[in-house]
DNA sequence: CGCACACTTGATGTAGCTCAAGCGGCGTGG
DNA sequence: CCACGCCGCTTGAGCTACATCAAGTGTGCG
């Protein structure tokens, strides 16, 4: 029966039943050809995830991820937190990036062969690379604005409507939407360019003035997302932008 | 100028006579292709260079430019500078950027028609751009590591050698290497996440210290780069992922 | 029950920002 | 040719946001 038919290759748990990065743009056909063509690991949470071979393509399937950039002396900084449907690996652009599990994981592979031959028959798949590609410059280039420009407090906002907007949109029972905070004081401080006290005083502050509430560990509450916004000088410009 | 054989199709002033990030995969006969359907534009130094359209491409022929995003109280991020042979703007990944000319400027568009074209007939082109769009992403992942990790002078160091890894590389007569600094401190400034007194400051040091002297306002010149490489974590970590 | 670990909270330090003068090179106009 | 003014740059003084260092707190797990 068609409606039933699944809308990606059948190993991802995108949220809402959504297609990974790599389904999306192909037709349902193709995404057979991918699902015999696939190769899925399980990673447990803070082990790191192998990098596709050169050429091929990892998509994560389950969980979350990082990746991130390290000096000698240990600063880190977090490049993005992946989630489930994101492409983790795109070809060589991760030579200099770690992949880290954040909790267990399931990453979805496909090799260079494998790529290459979809790629012959759905030239759906190399377009849809390059997407990617395009959509993940746009979105450093905000990570840039954030990184250079904002204050605390701001970037603490932006970050937190992010994970609203990836999140499963889950409800509070007392009210709010569930922002599933699955990572560290100290992951978000360095995807933030913050240190880890800044984010956790940060965080409390907007619990005392009522902008979020932290009921247990790895998540917060947001009941009104407009204070946050107005704090948050990018998303605004992404609400206006998308229209 | 223009009736001149050249390694490119005809108009990019690139340093040391290489091909730009369009021509360089593509054959002899497909750069004859090019040319034909090539569109040269000029920009004055100050101006917004006109993005290509949907799906068009835009390369950076001679002259300095840069790529910013700008807050509604006009906070500033300068993402990248693009030099003589860069893709200007790739596709939908410029939505929310603004092309500015530092330098007066020559600008080479390809439309939408004309990509597809070339495409058709030659694959490497888009296989060209997916490189382009990865290297790029690499290079992101070096500038967030630099906005949110590194103290100032450290970004100032990663900064001069980036630029003179760039550069012509003409030696000045009273010894070492010319960089031409075209941007002014505040474009630096925003390039960095910093302000421009502490860009001015933090060279003014470098001087005082003898890494670099400051011969007239818009150059640098480097002796030994040395102890400017000691100074920027990245650089060392690139030479080192090189070797 | 108690240890470990992640998080919170507090006290203090400081790098880089802000505000405010100077300086100098260059272009314009006398 | 020089005088003047503009603009980008430099330099200084003081401030503040965030980092650092150092206890506490609580939660989950053996």
């Amino acid at each position: 029966m068609q409606g039933q038919e699944r809308p990606s290759c059948g190993i991802c748990e995108v949220a809402g039943g959504k297609a990974c990065a790599v389904c999306r743009p192909l037709p349902a056909a193709a995404r057979a050809d991918l699902a015999a063509m696939l190769e899925a690991t399980r990673y447990r949470a803070g082990s790191e995830i192998d990098k596709a071979a050169a050429g091929g393509i990892s998509v994560l399937a389950a969980g979350l991820a990082l990746a991130e950039r390290r000096l000698a002396d240990q600063r880190r900084q977090v490049v993005t937190f992946r989630f489930p449907g994101d492409v983790l690996c795109l070809d060589s652009a991760t030579d200099r990036l770690r992949l880290v599990a954040v909790t267990p994981v399931t990453v979805c592979r496909l090799s260079r062969a494998a790529v290459e031959e979809i790629g012959r028959r759905h030239a759906e798949l190399s377009e849809g690379l390059l997407q990617t590609a395009c959509r993940e410059l746009v979105q450093l280039g905000d990570r840039m604005l954030v990184l250079g420009r904002l204050s605390a407090p701001e970037r603490i906002a932006t970050f937190l409507l992010e994970m609203l907007a990836r999140g499963s949109g889950e409800t509070d029972p007392g009210g709010g939407t569930i922002v599933r905070l699955a990572m560290s004081r100290e992951d978000i401080a360095d995807y933030l360019g913050l240190n880890l006290e800044t984010v956790s005083r940060t965080l409390s502050r907007f619990k005392r003035q009522g902008l979020i509430r932290l009921p247990k560990p790895g998540r917060a509450v947001i009941g009104d997302t407009g204070p946050l916004a107005v704090m948050a000088p990018l998303s605004t410009d992404r609400i206006q932008g998308d229209g």
